[in-house]
RNA sequence: GGGCGCUUAGCUCAGUUGGCUAGAGCAUCUCGUUUACACCGAGAGGGUCGGGGGUUCGAGUCCCUCAGCGCCCACCA
């Protein structure tokens, strides 16, 4: 089969990865004898759609898991979804509203079947793109964090903490989001700078500073610094009357260093309801805590006139009564404060006090070592101990920062969609309740006077089951629903944990090292007494040309992967990402960088035509490849040096110095030096081995274009590089090489020296200078030309021009041959400017193709109809002139 | 307030533990009658490696310092 001369990898690459599908190369073999290496694929959203970050991480961990299997390892890259449970909640709570209902009304069954039909629906869409990608995982194992295998790990792991006390139940103030109504992670809370007023009101004797007067209502404390000599005659404890909003209040004084004596007066009241702070101070002075706000962002009332308001609308009110009173002292504008909001949906945090569940970090249990200590302190010493590395080592800091910072984790939310907290209640006549934490839900046993029992109605945290991903997917799903099986015995039944965990690398974006990796490493050493995986890479954000962030509201500057691969292909794409790639740094993404990896494809492409060509469809390749000349020994000498630093910056996960060496190596040493030394002196055993070689180290980055390339070879039979074996070492003799080098060298200053004197007739070839070794002496007198004459004197130019005629003897075969060459041209680039006037010519491409895509492919087109035109006029001028 | 990163050619960036004349891609300019490739080929120009100081036989690389940019965490009555 011959190539054609026009590589379209929309073409091929769904084809290619059905057979690789079908054949299951990608498929994990547990029983085999190898060693193993493993990857979980970071589960994306089930309802999302691949963007150029999912896609980056999934060219990465492509390019592990395909090198790694071509080194002969097991390979096991697993893949899955997730269920998201904040963000999924969320659109169909849009969705009810947009038809005119609410969750309440048709109920949690229900609510939670229609997710379930939703998900199913719509999980079809990241699967194909991830698929699209090029992504070798094994699919006959693919997971989802709702699963019930993973459910069931999940609840175990809650019983256990329970159990040892690492989970309680308590009221603490959290991040309330009024408008998803739920619980939202510290982490998960961004910060947003705002200007509003800053209000500065008489309470009794002193004066108060506030931006949220509308919380001011229970307020009956005023706090200051201990050391504040403003406020020296007050002590601790004094109460004084004060006019405040809904009537007299009697106040107490309390003396706390949180408060800074240099901000405003010095003195403010207190609203621990809802603030941080205020709770922290409340707490360790014993003071009350009233709630103003309810959980629907209304005031309570407690607000006498003003409840049922909106926080803005009692804000507004509340200040126009004060002043009214008198007691508004002064207004300050363009106050810059930050509000907390959800990073999920943008709503704004008010903190409220709640009865929620929390992993507490702090206490002492017995580690996976055996030690007694806190989870705060195993997941330090996990990473200072290096049993996890983290790559790039500078990220250590951030990760034991927040550490250092971290609170109890609040694991329960209160939403309908996700892991139930495994918890169930029972109250009697009395009131008095029961409480059952189990792995399955308590027997009812009519116990005299119990009410039946009922489950918590709140939701875990995602990251709670994320947590979980590395050794929940790897049980067997068949065993998870046996509850005579302790999660041991299960975790010991399984093939695929036993082989396959800890996980080999976990490839992530740094920016969820606190969400994700941070936790995979606490419940998993304290579940199942190993780490998650040994090396955590993380990568950084792929940013727009212009270094902004992709965002939705700018579609002119976001590249979306699934636009630019049927236009420019998967492989152009992969290897845009990852030649700008370094470990934990942002890069930027442009439609200029996937065009430059375009051609190189192109050129992977066309070099194959070439061999192909030159060999014949009868070729048979030898086992061993005998040099047979300098070019030869030159070429596998830098081919075998080639393979063996992409090997090891692999390993050392330097994927863009790996492929950058890749690249000058084809294109630069094979393409423009050994293929033009071919069409001197053949050696096809020598040309075929390297092309074979070439196709396989390119493999891990590029797939598709390098099987495709490899499916034509004729002497490659059935088999596929998808499991073509990483060449072995061929041992060179570098001395052989030098020759060649040199060669190179003496071409090189040639060229430069016939640029320099105007030599513009032709170009100098290796192909034809056979002159190298007999006219030594030539090219000896050429290079000291330069020095010698005046480039611009007649007498030099002429000597040289005289000579160089000599070496290119041009006959009338060559000249038709060049005839046939530029038709044939013509005709090739008649076929590129019809597909991309037929990608014009499509409304929907022009309409959905980003901008910058469709203006790429606009230029693309009128330069290619300019270079018609020119090889038009050559062919013209050279029929006629000669 | 605490911490991290960046600053190298017009642009985007490599440069592993200090060691050939500081590299690449894109862009620019010149040239092109080559039987793989015009999505190509050959050649050229372009850098006081942010400023200053130090260590060293030797510094883009290590240390100190200053400046600009970006980010994270904490606080924000």
């Amino acid at each position: 089969m011959k190539l054609p001369k026009l590589y379209e990898p929309s073409q091929y690459e769904t084809d290619i990865y059905t057979m690789w599908e079908k054949a299951g190369v990608f498929e994990a073999q547990p029983d085999k004898e190898a060693e193993r290496f493993s990857i979980s694929m970071p589960p994306p959203n089930a309802t999302g759609h691949l963007h150029v970050g999912h896609a980056l991480g999934i060219a990465l961990q492509d390019t592990m898991v395909r090198y790694n299997r071509m080194q002969g390892k097991d390979v096991l890259w697993l893949p899955g979804t997730d269920h998201a449970a904040l963000a999924t909640n969320a659109i169909m709570e849009k969705r009810l509203a947009d038809e005119g209902t609410n969750k309440h009304e048709i109920g949690r069954e229900a609510f939670v079947d229609r997710l379930k039909e939703f998900i199913e629906g719509s999980r079809g869409t990241i699967r194909g793109q991830i698929r699209a990608m090029g992504a070798s995982c094994d699919w006959s194992r693919e997971r989802y964090t709702l699963d019930g295998a993973l459910n069931r790990c999940v609840n175990e792991t809650f019983v256990k903490m329970y159990n040892d006390g690492l989970i309680y139940r308590g009221h603490r103030i959290v991040n309330w989001d009024p408008n998803l109504e739920t619980t939202v992670a510290d982490d998960e809370v961004v910060h947003v700078e705002e200007t509003g007023q800053f209000y500065t009101f008489q309470y009794g004797p002193f004066q108060i500073g506030t931006a949220r007067p509308e919380t001011k209502f229970g307020d009956k404390y005023v706090v200051m610094h201990p050391d504040d000599k403003r406020y020296k005659q007050y002590k601790h404890g004094d109460t004084f009357e004060a006019e405040w909003i809904n009537g007299q209040v009697t106040a107490t004084i309390i003396k706390d260093e949180a408060v800074d004596p240099k901000f405003g007066t010095g003195v403010m009241t207190i609203t621990p309801w809802h603030d941080h702070t205020d709770f922290d101070i409340a707490e360790r002075h014993n003071l009350d805590k009233v709630q103003i706000i309810d959980f629907h962002g209304k005031l309570m009332p407690i607000a006498g006139e003003f409840a049922g308001m909106t926080i803005a609308e009692g804000r507004r009110l509340v200040v126009k009564k004060l002043n009214e009173k008198g007691l508004l002292v002064k207004t300050e504008d363009n106050y810059s404060h930050s509000v907390a909001v959800n990073d999920r949906g943008k709503g704004i945090i008010e903190p409220q006090i709640k009865l929620q569940w929390f992993v507490d970090v702090n206490k002492p249990v017995v580690d996976w070592k055996g030690k007694k200590s806190s989870l705060k302190e195993v997941m330090q010493a996990v990473v200072r101990d290096g049993d996890v590395d983290i790559v790039p080592a500078r990220f250590d800091k951030l990760y034991f920062s927040w550490i250092d910072n971290l609170r109890d984790w609040c694991i329960s939310r209160q939403i309908w969609w996700g892991h139930r907290i495994p918890v169930w209640y029972r109250t009697n006549a009395e009131d008095e309740v029961q409480t059952f934490a189990g792995v399955q839900p308590p027997v009812d046993d009519q116990s005299e006077g119990w009410h039946e029992w009922e489950q918590d109605p709140d939701t875990l945290d995602t990251w709670f089951s994320s947590a979980l991903w590395t050794w929940s997917t790897l049980i067997d799903p068949s065993l998870a629903s046996n509850f005579d099986m302790s999660m041991d015995d299960i975790l010991n039944a399984s093939p695929d944990f036993k082989a396959y965990h800890p996980t080999s690398v976990l490839e992530t974006g740094w920016d969820i090292i606190f969400f994700w990796v941070a936790r995979m490493i606490l419940t998993t050493t304290y579940m199942i007494g190993e780490v998650p995986f040994k090396t955590v890479y993380l990568h950084g954000l792929v940013r727009a040309e212009d270094g902004q962030k992709m965002s939705k509201s700018k579609p002119e500057t976001t590249i979306n992967p699934m636009d630019v691969i049927p236009v420019y292909g998967t492989d152009a794409l992969r290897l845009a990402l990852l030649s700008g790639v370094s470990p934990g740094n942002d890069q930027r993404m442009s439609i200029a960088k996937i065009t430059a990896q375009r051609n190189f494809c192109n050129k992977l492409w066309n070099i194959a035509r070439f061999v192909e060509d030159k060999l014949g469809d009868d070729f048979v390749l030898e086992s061993h490849a005998k040099a047979t000349n300098h070019a030869d020994h030159w070429l596998l000498t830098k081919l075998q040096q080639t393979t063996d630093t992409i090997a090891s910056d692999l390993e050392n996960f330097r994927f863009a110095e790996a492929y950058d060496k890749l690249y000058h190596f084809v294109w630069d040493d094979f393409a423009d030096w050994y293929v033009e030394a071919s069409k001197m002196e053949l050696n096809p055993q020598v040309l075929a081995h390297s092309l074979q070689s070439i196709l396989i180290i390119a493999h891990p980055f590029a797939p598709f274009i390098t099987e495709t390339i490899w499916q034509t070879l004729a002497w490659q039979g059935d088999s596929m590089l998808a499991v073509a074996p990483w060449p072995a070492t061929v041992k060179t003799n570098p001395n052989d090489a030098k020759v060649f080098d040199e060669i190179i060298v003496v071409v090189t200053e040639v060229r430069s020296l016939m640029t320099e004197l105007n030599l513009h007739g032709s170009k100098l070839y290796y192909h034809n200078v056979p002159f190298l070794k007999e006219n030594a002496e030539l090219i000896k007198k050429l290079t000291k030309l330069k020095d010698v004459i005046d480039v611009k004197s007649g007498l030099g130019l002429q000597l040289v021009q005289t000579k160089y005629k000599a070496w290119l003897d041009v006959d009338s075969s060559t000249i038709k041959a060049h005839q046939l060459q530029l038709k044939e041209q013509q005709a090739r680039l008649g076929d590129v400017v019809k597909s991309l006037e037929a990608r014009l010519a499509n409304k929907n491409y022009v309409k959905q193709a980003p901008k910058a895509i469709v203006d790429q492919t606009k230029d693309q087109l009128s330069e290619n109809k300019q270079l018609l035109e020119k090889i038009a006029a050559q062919q013209a001028r050279f029929a006629s002139g000669i």
